[in-house]
DNA sequence: AGAGCTTCGGATAAAATTGTCTTTTTTGAT
DNA sequence: ATCAAAAAAGACAATTTTATCCGAAGCTCT
């Protein structure tokens, strides 16, 4: 509807991210399987967040993913900006090349301010406000079940936080 | 953004035949025109309006495409509908398969108003109420300019109601 | 240095959407 | 009846989005 593919898989995972990046960098393989999402794929999504600036790679053995700041100053738009393009907040309803308040569609006056209520939604919600929501235990981040907590990894093993 | 190109060129086919259908039937080639899209994609596109029962069509001379009801009685959201499948009132935010109130992606909260607004603005524009904005002049159907009024057709000639 | 693991980058493929072309069918007018 | 005009229908092509595969490069630990 709103967003694509690409899109939902890169928000779940940083999410995601925000939910165990406290365990050190999460393999991208790892996250894949957690969301039910193709693996390859969804390693090029996190290839373009280090690209716009959204997460760290580390290479090689405990190597994997992190976010670059705190979940609390990285909001949806961010994401969705560098997945979608930056003509996303602009784009016509109706498809106009040209459609701003000097020259518009006839949906303009209309659609404008559900627009901008969207837009202010995916700036105002952030990885961390998400990732509490999910913590919480009441909303679920993808269809399959336990996708939230860093339940404890047996094979990634030895992090002195773990019971 | 939020619909696909098909959807939006069935919209603005729809409104053009709204603000233009007094004058008869008309046709798919001369609605592609007057809106700058191509002419046998929206020849499909004006089919599948028919399937879903908005559009008459009648072929031979003097043949092209009607509404079956009055502009004030058709709602944006019942083309919607047939373009976008009736899955769009429902989609998640993230592309969950099950999200609804009782088992919720985190977005759901916040993104629940918000898509319910969007289906109240579709419900609540007509292809009158669209049609009319167009005929005030203030907007635009399409990029191209004068995809508007039942300009004086002479090849069509012969309307009593032509000045 | 070597082994094992991970991301990176490029090529490729599958699927969905968008767009084109050609033939057939129906219709109204002559 | 015949003809011209229009939609209908189906095959096909291009483009975009989504997805896969594999070798190369980089990193950590021993």
């Amino acid at each position: 509807m709103l967003l694509t593919h690409t899109s939902q898989y890169a928000i779940q995972s940083l999410v995601y991210i925000a939910l165990n990046g406290t365990e050190g960098p999460q393999l991208s393989r790892e996250i894949a399987a957690k969301l039910g999402a193709p693996s390859a794929y969804l390693s090029k999504i996190l290839q373009t967040m280090c690209k716009g600036g959204l997460l760290h790679s580390h290479r090689g053995r405990l190597g994997g993913f992190s976010l670059t700041r705190s979940p609390a100053s990285l909001s949806l738009i961010q994401i969705v900006n560098i997945t979608e393009g930056a003509s996303f907040t602009t784009e016509c309803l109706l498809g106009l090349k040209q459609c701003s308040d000097e020259t518009a569609c006839p949906m303009h006056p209309i659609w404008k301010p559900i627009k901008e209520h969207i837009i202010q939604m995916l700036e105002s919600q952030t990885l961390a406000s998400v990732a509490d929501a999910v913590r919480e235990g009441k909303y679920r981040l993808t269809d399959l079940p336990g996708a939230l907590h860093p339940e404890i990894n047996a094979e990634r093993g030895g992090c002195p936080f773990d019971a």
